[in-house]
DNA sequence: GAAATAAATGAAATGGTTTTCATTCAACTT
DNA sequence: AAGTTGAATGAAAACCATTTCATTTATTTC
């Protein structure tokens, strides 16, 4: 039915492996008869069939992706990052969400080890002891795309997130707050938010802030969570001046619950976020947040795990993406007016 | 090196074919000797070559997504939607992102060809022409689900477009809106612009109201467009009374614009929106928009998709999912005061 | 209990590549 | 001109499953 490696020989009046050798421009092919077999390819419209090919030589040019609620904007950015660079590269993607779970993953950690795929993008941070040991046993080129990965022999590529914390909190106690109150992602967060809280509790240690864990509410990186998340702050702690949530979805949340209750941000409550989502520039307030690329952070993780695949192993393989610190109409020095104009502090590394 | 089936016969003491018969649970082995398989499969905790069935059987269990603009809220809902029932049928996603470049198009097609998929769900608007005489010519299993194709051979699933906007347009005339502007997708975008934009027409001819095209702004779907989009609109017809935005982020843009002109949600001003992504309801004002499931559009498509893929052919192949008008808070009955509690017109097929 | 039938199993062909190894052929040495 | 070398090509094995067809074994029928 398809054409085949076959009829191309055949047209072209050479061997199968004359064919094969042309295909894959190996140079111990004269120029005159590589051109009779380009020539019948082009007439015949020939495809390889990819699954012989794989079959044959174990390599796939297929990369996986798994992830977890990638439907969050910060993230399906990271995801299209991924997806432009592997395709730059020659690969294609084949993509899987775990929602966290961890059987999921496991589940498709198979799927994709059965499709040969030459290496893997984990977007995940839940259990990930567990899921990082299976990796590594499957010894599969790999690269963890959602924090910091302690283990040498994995590859990680992520913002700094105790850094951009650090920053976000030293920025809020500079303009005066100091009852700032948290709201953090899942427990089962192992990676983006407990690196997060470090940041946060080095910088409050500097400016002589008690850390107060009742502070740190969980939310999950939704809306809705940081909308309920404002609420039980607002009940515990009606004193606060600040929050911090670790995303930007969450922040505008919690401002959407405050102001329901006639808060006025920042004027009263000054509300923070993280990743620096386009929805931050056009919500009003206008969010102050930590800005990273989740594209950028796509971009690299590809590179790294091309890195990987083609030369083996690779040197460096702990990656910061560059961060901002962001500064909007969202946050104001205490005691004072807002100002209205964008001021971005760099802190690339 | 791997653990092939040849290893588990050896080891079961039968031969290559009743293991494979075992494994696809062919009914004609005898339980006793499908034991010792199956025991011979744990002990060596074989995986099947994946490549290698593929090869043979020339069903792959891959389904193939081309999309564009993945990115956005919607559509990444979409894709988790359609990611979560295919692994739920036992079908794995290889997936692209051609940002509407037919080129890319054409490069995805080939490439999931070569790894023979099953079939393939295309969520591309443009030049989607040309794009289906060739899904056509591959003959292979496809559904569009990003809008209302005509050609009776092909399926898709997506919702009204038509009747969803001219519901919104009857609403805002029953307001008092006469002077409504629009702000449509790209002029690429063949699709859900081209049928939202009927479905104007047809409400505003019965509410006698006259079509005027200078008034249809052309956005991209982006927040940043709908921003630029409300400017031109206020330039040009500062005497308008509503906004109705193709997708909610330009709504929330055009709305973002507008206060910065000190103009007043809905006081002044009623701006609408179209999908219903969570957003919506945390923005201040929230937004009156049209609500469709984008999860569900994954997952109906999947669906169908599937049904074509096992059964050759599918008799109704032109599915619309529900859709519904969410009033909140950007928009007023003209000269009266603004509702604070979300309605919701129900208006399923 | 022999013959006919049905069920379970195995041998071998098949799918379409890549790659090793052997062969051919031309070119180059001396 | 014979021998050596090197480049270009071809034949065949290998990759690992599925599936047809043939064969063996078990079951039924008279």
């Amino acid at each position: 039915m398809d054409v085949t490696m076959k009829d191309v020989a055949k047209l072209a009046g050479v061997s199968l492996s004359t064919v094969s050798r042309v295909l894959n421009d190996s140079s111990l092919v004269r120029e005159e008869t590589a051109k009779k077999v380009e020539k019948a390819v082009e007439k015949l419209d020939y495809q390889i069939n990819d699954s012989a090919r794989i079959l044959r030589t174990n390599t796939s040019n297929l990369i996986g992706v798994i992830g977890a609620g990638m439907e969050r904007p910060f993230l399906a950015n990271l995801l299209k990052g991924i997806e432009a660079e592997a395709r730059e590269r020659g690969f294609a993607l084949i993509y899987g969400d775990s929602d966290g779970e961890f059987e999921k993953e496991q589940n498709y950690l198979n799927i994709m080890k059965q499709k040969k795929i030459d290496g893997i993008i984990l977007i995940t941070t839940n259990y990930y002891n567990d899921l990082l040991s299976i990796v590594k046993n499957y010894n599969i080129p790999v690269v963890f795309a959602s924090g910091y990965i302690s283990d040498p022999e994995i590859s990680c590529v992520t913002v700094d997130n105790v850094a951009a914390a650090y920053d976000m909190v030293e920025f809020l106690c500079q303009a005066g707050h100091r009852d700032i109150a948290f709201i953090k992602g899942p427990d089962l967060d192992m990676l983006a938010s407990q690196e997060r809280l470090r940041g946060v509790k080095l910088a409050l240690r500097l400016s002589n802030i008690k850390y107060e864990s009742a502070r740190i509410i969980e939310g999950d990186f939704t809306y809705e969570s940081g909308y309920s998340a404002a609420q039980k702050i607002l009940n515990k702690f009606p004193d606060v001046t600040a929050i911090f949530a670790f995303n930007d979805e969450m922040a505008v949340g919690a401002i959407r619950y405050l102001k329901e209750q006639g808060i006025s941000i920042p004027e009263d409550i000054s509300v923070v976020g993280f990743d620096g989502i386009d929805l931050g520039k056009y919500t009003s307030p206008a969010l102050t947040t930590i800005k990273q690329s989740g594209y950028h952070l796509g971009l690299k993780s590809i590179e790294i795990l091309n890195k990987i695949i083609k030369e083996g192993k690779i040197e460096d393989n702990k990656v910061f993406i560059p961060h901002e610190l962001v500064v909007r109409e969202s946050t104001n020095k205490l005691n004072e007016l807002t100002t209205n104009q964008e001021v971005i502090i760099n802190n690339n590394i």
